[in-house]
DNA sequence: GGCCGTGTTCCGCATAGAGAAACGCTGACA
DNA sequence: TGTCAGCGTTTCTCTATGCGGAACACGGCC
């Protein structure tokens, strides 16, 4: 017996981490499930999981759907993230920016920053070309296979890189990079041309190129990048687009207090 | 005695409630707050709201800055938004046109659906205007002193009307519409128009103007809404806008499956 | 240096929430 | 049209869970 759960600590709900869980069980490709399938996914029992989508659905962070009886999300959500957004200044600053870049280029374009070890997009403005490739607002990606990931991950520090290896480096098609000695090769890389790119890493037939944004304590915290299918993006086109995202990220920086150091690279104080 | 609580409905989770309400404590205004201020807000303990957090903190819908030790709300919402927006129809399928319209007027545009009895901004995107007026992605505004609340209401039932009234016309403005004849009159204004205005009836200085969106049932689920200062949202320009707003009100309608009627207006079957 | 005011931890008791199982619906199939 | 399998919902019972009060630790301010 025991407690079966995981290490029960004393400090966390277990309702509520439950219900949170079930949030998350949301996707785009399945926005909408039932109480069996939130139950089997979760390990809970039916009951348990529909008094959660119950409360869930009396706050409005979910739906049910009158015919069905399933759930999609709720408008609540949407209002927080409303509320994130119109806080989070990395995403203040560059929403213009973004903006304009895609009114000039009509390529999809990205904010993206770091949280714990994975990139997060909080901001996408989508080209008008019919070929779409799937990434929404929220989307994690792995830090090793993509521009954006390899970008941010190219200036912390030596232990955040090496704990990054440590933690693997799935392999996603062909083209990504597995090895310590070449991503820290590839890292290197970056840091001296001062963007990254992708071909194929994550994804086969998807490149990106990123570039990227530091806040006034000088540490990088996020990229600008730049996602469409390998026929738009050729080698020319994406150095073309990394020159031009290179002065955003900097007008973005500058925005959140960086300032530029006059020569001295890498001589602290 | 008895249960102090609201009705312990035996089919709700008291703890996650909390939660939610935890969550939905952040505004744009306050993004950042400590323990003490959500245990007051809601009338819980200390040691009830900490625990809260924790859990929603090691899930990522909240983030416990390291310095101050007070909350802001995390990363995770803006996942599930990012859901919610990829699979809400009318905010895939008016993006493009919003975009268009703003290149076009250079006037701040949302997309608005009815949530209970208010409207929700569930797509915004900002004019490059200087002057900018206040309201994010997920903000709920009344129904009756606002341009988009106006024509979403005057096409639901007139049960869902007399609810409005019955609920109260709070005053926000001198300009707020009051009185339950002179609402009437205004619905009944824009069913025949097929737009509304709102002259400063939500905030001093604010007007604004709204067309509805049908979705494929024919009831009026939302409305496209330009939103600006008064001194450049003149009654000349609003009007403009109005017709512009009207053919994208419509191409979003029919791209929602709504088909307009041969002639017939009001005549059902 | 004592004083608020934080956020955090501890603890014990009552109740809120977990699961098993019964229920009622709806849609598939023959 | 009858049967059945699957769903979401409800009920019930028991105990682990999560509640509040109080103690603790920090930190900024007179």
């Amino acid at each position: 017996m025991m407690q079966e759960q995981q290490a029960n600590d004393y400090r966390t709900l277990s309702s509520l981490k439950n219900a949170l869980l079930a949030l998350k069980c949301f996707t785009a490709d399945e926005p909408e499930l039932g109480i069996t399938q939130i139950a089997q996914a979760l390990g809970l029992s039916k009951s348990t999981v529909h008094r959660i989508m119950t409360t869930l659905a009396e706050e409005g962070f979910v739906r049910r759907d009158e015919q069905t009886h399933r759930y999609r999300l709720g408008l609540s959500v949407l209002s927080l993230s409303g509320i994130i957004m119109s806080n989070l200044e990395i995403y203040r600053e560059g929403q213009h920016l973004l903006e304009e870049f895609v009114s000039r280029f009509d390529e999809t374009v990205h904010l993206a920053v770091l949280e714990d070890y994975s990139t997060v997009y909080v901001s996408k403005l989508e080209c008008k070309h019919p070929v779409k490739i799937l990434t929404h607002l929220g989307k994690k990606n792995p830090l090793h296979c993509t521009s954006s990931g390899k970008t941010i991950l190219a200036f912390q520090s030596d232990d955040m890189i090496e704990e990054v290896i440590r933690r693997g480096l799935p392999q996603m098609t062909p083209n990504t990079i597995t090895h310590a000695e070449e991503l820290k090769a590839a890292l290197e890389n970056i840091r001296t041309t001062g963007y990254a790119i992708s071909r194929s890493e994550l994804r086969e037939g998807v490149h990106s190129v990123a570039v990227p944004v530091r806040d006034y304590t000088r540490q990088v915290i996020g990229a600008v990048t730049v996602v469409g299918p390998a026929s738009r993006l050729t080698d020319g086109k994406m150095k073309a687009i990394a020159r031009t995202l290179q002065s955003i990220g900097k007008e973005i920086s500058n925005r959140l207090g960086y300032y530029e150091r006059r020569q001295s690279i890498g001589n602290p104080t």
